[in-house]
DNA sequence: TGTACATCAGTGAACGCGCGTTCACTGATGTAC
DNA sequence: TGTACATCAGTGAACGCGCGTTCACTGATGTAC
């Protein structure tokens, strides 16, 4: 009774206000092997879930009930729906990020002819379509990327970050080009391939394949272009 | 009393089943001229609150309080939220349609050289992109778009329609140009001049004009390799 | 190799809030004569 | 040009549901000695 009265007094814990921003973010990490295994569990159930229902209708409760656990065990780590979502989110950017890594660093933007330069990107626009499609609720996830303000941190400091490297790597290629119009150039063929990707994902009913080749002509073109004959900087 | 026995007796009219799809489109359109100015009230306000606190937080009942309407009145026209969505996602897709049919049938796609089609693609750009941020709750509305299954169609079909306008005109104008190739091509780049909206909208800190430019040089290099060089069928 | 104990992990039950939705009703509006 | 009437438009009040969240508690797990 005593301490009732008191927590209530003290209270002020508020999630985070009512100012908008919900909390988001995990709470406390399990430290436990049954604590790690409950904190895989909920996410990947929430995965399942957020594919068969998307995440306008998933909810805390329905995690708990699909994966036979009360709300208190979830919500020990997650604070709500948004926290779970981010940490899908933050997994599924890690995939894809790493994957274009590890193109860049073997080469992928070497290529003796364009025709080379599109196989090339064809390759790696194949495999992060892939990647997202084997995600759990990937293409739902993509979607709350763009639709949650919450998240839309985590798949721009994500996409940020890859075109940023492919900028060092082509300066350093192509040092005359020009830095502000190759800056934008990365940014936007970068944002140009993962708008492929989900186009793809989510329109079933595109040919993958053709999408890809095409995608990969247009950005093959254009660095050819930006690269040769043009790339001289820009008056405003 | 009786009456109200019997009507909880023949309900059986749950809103669609729970089966998932909810009702959505609108319900009864207003014949009279106040509930005309009524329905374009709530939509209004509905637009209003979309930029203000997004489309998870958008409910019926905020609307009808901001509008100074009880809920009944809304529910008279909308069954739920997400037929205001539609609603107002169809209004912006008309608005955006009609200012590429315009320029389309002026002659947007005849150019004597590159450097001439880049600056008419920019114009469409620039005009597209200003009737979006114009439009209350505009880049709010193309996440609901992309995020809620029931209005994906509502933008497919506007997209279906323009590429396959942009075709039918390049087709003419290209006979040579297999169609096969020249279907995706159509469809892809619609595809990209929107996702450049999108990253535009979304990303205030990026450089709209520099991202105008650079990828309608994206979508004319395409373009002209495929008209020229490229466009032979290619296999499966 | 065993046991005691601090801490972590999860339960059962309950709550308040606000959303969507409905009811019987009153007031507004156009139209037929 | 006025009035009666059918219909449209909107109100006030209430409801059930389920979501997020919390509480005091029990059970599981690792570790120190």
């Amino acid at each position: 009774m005593a301490r009732r009265t008191a927590a209530k007094t003290t209270t002020a814990k508020t999630p985070v206000a009512k100012t908008g921003a919900p909390s988001l973010d995990t709470k406390s990490r399990p430290s436990r092997r049954r604590g790690k295994d409950t904190f895989e569990i909920i996410l990947t159930t929430a995965g399942e879930l957020l594919a068969e229902v998307g995440f306008e209708r998933l909810t805390t409760n329905l995690v708990c009930e699909r994966a036979g656990l009360t709300p208190p065990a979830l919500y020990r780590y997650f604070p709500n729906k948004y926290a779970l979502l981010k940490e899908l989110a933050q997994r599924l950017m890690e995939a894809q990020d790493k994957a274009v890594l590890a193109w860049l660093e073997a080469g992928g933007t070497n290529a003796a002819s364009i025709e080379e330069s599109v196989a090339k990107n064809r390759d790696l626009q194949k495999r992060i379509n892939a990647i997202t499609r084997e995600f759990p609720g990937g293409d739902w996830i993509l979607r709350a990327l763009r639709a949650l303000p919450v998240l839309q941190e985590v798949q721009t400091t994500s996409r940020d970050m890859v075109a940023q490297t492919l900028f060092d790597m082509l300066k350093t290629a192509n040092p005359g080009v020009a830095e502000d119009r190759l800056r934008t150039a990365t940014r936007l063929t970068t944002q140009m391939m993962y708008a492929a990707t989900e186009m793809v994902l989510e329109e079933p009913g595109q040919d993958e394949d053709q999408i890809n080749e095409e995608i990969c002509w247009m950005v093959a073109l254009y660095y050819q272009h930006l690269t040769t004959s043009g790339g001289a900087s820009r008056a405003g």
